[in-house]
DNA sequence: ATAAATTGTTTAAACGTTTAAGCAATTAAA
DNA sequence: TTTAATTGCTTAAACGTTTAAACAATTTAT
């Protein structure tokens, strides 16, 4: 890479001294009573030596970067991706630029990433912290780095976060079913300890005993994340069969309701006839299916503003965690309308 | 942010020079001659204090930030979001960080978002260039700036890129309509002039040609990228009904595919015994469509890793720019095979 | 015993910025 | 006129690193 024009280059060929140059550069040419003649100068000189600040050199001398931190579960994830979107937008707004990487719902993984991005010195970080990452996200706390959750929180943490009430969205998606005749609600999950999962449980649960509808424990599909097709199609056929067959499916994200409608869509089995549908968050391929699904739709364009305008806050002075629940809606499709 | 440990932190608590701390904590310390014990002493208080290297400055210093800027059309675009996810992993292996950005494909936030990247010090760039954008990409090269095209290039611009044969892969794709009876064959693009959209077309029109089919200039939608929902909708009846109507679809990519999707979905046209179709780049949403959309594949994976490889090739002091085309294969399925 | 080589460490400059403090020269106030 | 204030600029230190060069103390060679 050819070496750029810094400001020694631009004193040098003004025979000024660089502070001069720094002082007009950055609009203190007032306050450093710098002469209005000579200002012109070097605003001309950095214009035809086409001057670039180096950021990297700002970002260590001031201290900060004007650099977010995003971790997410899997930045090709499209929730993820939107998220992701909205975050870039959003910062750069506000003059920030973003470094983002993927945790993979992977603890260690999450902890070298946090690690990389720190040492980048990145301002601030918004994270969708993985399982198993409290004490991490404890630490950055204790360590006075400015986070935002998303996605995820722990309730016993004093964070900022960004989040949807995923009991009340997973009752209502429950309770919809189960106003539609269903009885027999399954609900097919992720092996996780995280809040907004057991909160989603929680949900379905209350959703099924507010009716009286007694839980069965045969009823939870707990997949693991880095689990098989097969092991899933499992779990599916075993749950669809039997005496105690559910006659509905809730599916607590859209990369597991992606996967189980394959398999549904294999099986012949006929959706909402048979087998009534609702997911948490959305897809493209929703909308696709012979019967496109019932989903949770969360507003992904407020969480991912919400989320960096949180953050701008914690760079401030006074920076009090602040937790912002986002709503969310449920989008009714074919998938959850029994027909006969 | 509480103030980190720096090398002189760490030199001060053991009473010694920085120097010193930076030769062993590099592992320098054979080379400069350090004492074994003494060694020993700073690694320790190291640990102790839990020392982190400031990667700002080792960049400022070094002149090597050990970062790749990636600029797409947009993060939430599936198609963008693997690849980034690709990058991103390969970038990791190799001790990189990415740094994104999306241009919308526009010229203008294109110039902008390069800019910024650059004064963030990133080792090289690997861009997704937007149209208009030629100009931009020769300034770069006589910058000396180390880049890397994916997706798109300009054939007259003799820098590295990662491609697949878009001629070809179009070309097979709209034969493998016509082989399976279709004969009107139409084609939904944007609006565009990059390189590997003209390559589709022309491919496009091979195909036709090749088969002795006469293309006519209302078969092809030239659609704006920012273009509303409606304005496609028009064209996409037009271009269905009278006459000349089409018996067939080659949609350019799969934003497109899934916009028009819907409203032949909507059009109630039976897919594909009315309408064959075959898309460009896959989609979740493809496989749910009651007649799952035949379409070219890439081979994401390779496109990424060949991609941060060749940036990486351009950091070594030899660097010619290096062309890799990476094969496409045609998914068939059941959105381009009549069955009357 | 002296010179030369080796060992263990420090000094200092540099990367590109920012900014408080200093210093002439000029202008205004006394 | 002398003093004080203002103007226009420079000096120098700092951010956290790296690394060549210098230096003293010790060891080895002659």
């Amino acid at each position: 890479m050819n070496k750029k024009t810094s400001l020694k280059d631009i004193a040098a060929h003004l025979g000024v001294s660089v502070a001069l140059v720094s002082y007009v550069l950055n609009n203190k040419a007032e306050q450093a009573r710098v002469g209005k003649e000579m200002a012109e100068r070097i605003k001309q000189a950095a214009k035809d030596l086409n001057y670039q600040p180096n950021l990297i050199a700002k970002g260590l001398k001031s201290g900060r970067t004007k650099t977010i931190g995003l971790i997410v579960a899997d930045i090709s994830n499209p929730f993820f991706a939107n998220i992701a979107r909205v975050i870039e937008d959003e910062a750069s707004k506000n003059g920030y630029t973003v470094i983002f990487g993927s945790s993979d719902e992977d603890a260690q993984k999450s902890m070298a990433l946090t690690e990389t991005l720190i040492n980048r010195q990145v301002d601030g970080l918004i994270i969708a912290p993985a399982e198993h990452t409290q004490e991490q996200i404890e630490n950055l706390q204790n360590r006075n780095i400015p986070i935002v959750l998303i996605d995820r929180y722990f309730p016993t943490l004093d964070t900022s976060a960004v989040y949807i009430n995923n009991f009340g969205a997973a009752k209502s998606a429950v309770t919809h079913l189960i106003e539609n005749g269903y009885s027999n609600v399954g609900m097919v999950t992720y092996q996780n300890q995280l809040f907004h999962v057991s909160e989603r449980v929680r949900g379905y649960k209350a959703a099924l005993e507010q009716r009286g509808i007694g839980f069965k424990e045969e009823w939870l599909i707990r997949a693991n994340y880095h689990g098989a097709q097969n092991e899933l199609e499992k779990h599916l056929k075993n749950i669809l069969t039997g005496d105690d067959a559910v006659d509905a499916l809730f599916f607590s994200n859209n990369s597991l309701a992606v996967a189980c409608l394959k398999i549904i869509h294999q099986l012949g089995i006929n959706v909402p006839d048979e087998l009534g549908l609702v997911s948490f968050d959305g897809s493209e391929a929703f909308d696709f299916f012979y019967a496109p699904l019932t989903y949770v739709k969360q507003d992904i364009s407020r969480i991912g503003a919400a989320a960096v305008q949180l953050l701008l806050k914690q760079f401030t002075p006074a920076h009090e965690p602040e937790k912002i629940e986002i709503p969310a809606t449920l989008i009714v499709q074919k998938s959850s309308i029994r027909r006969r």
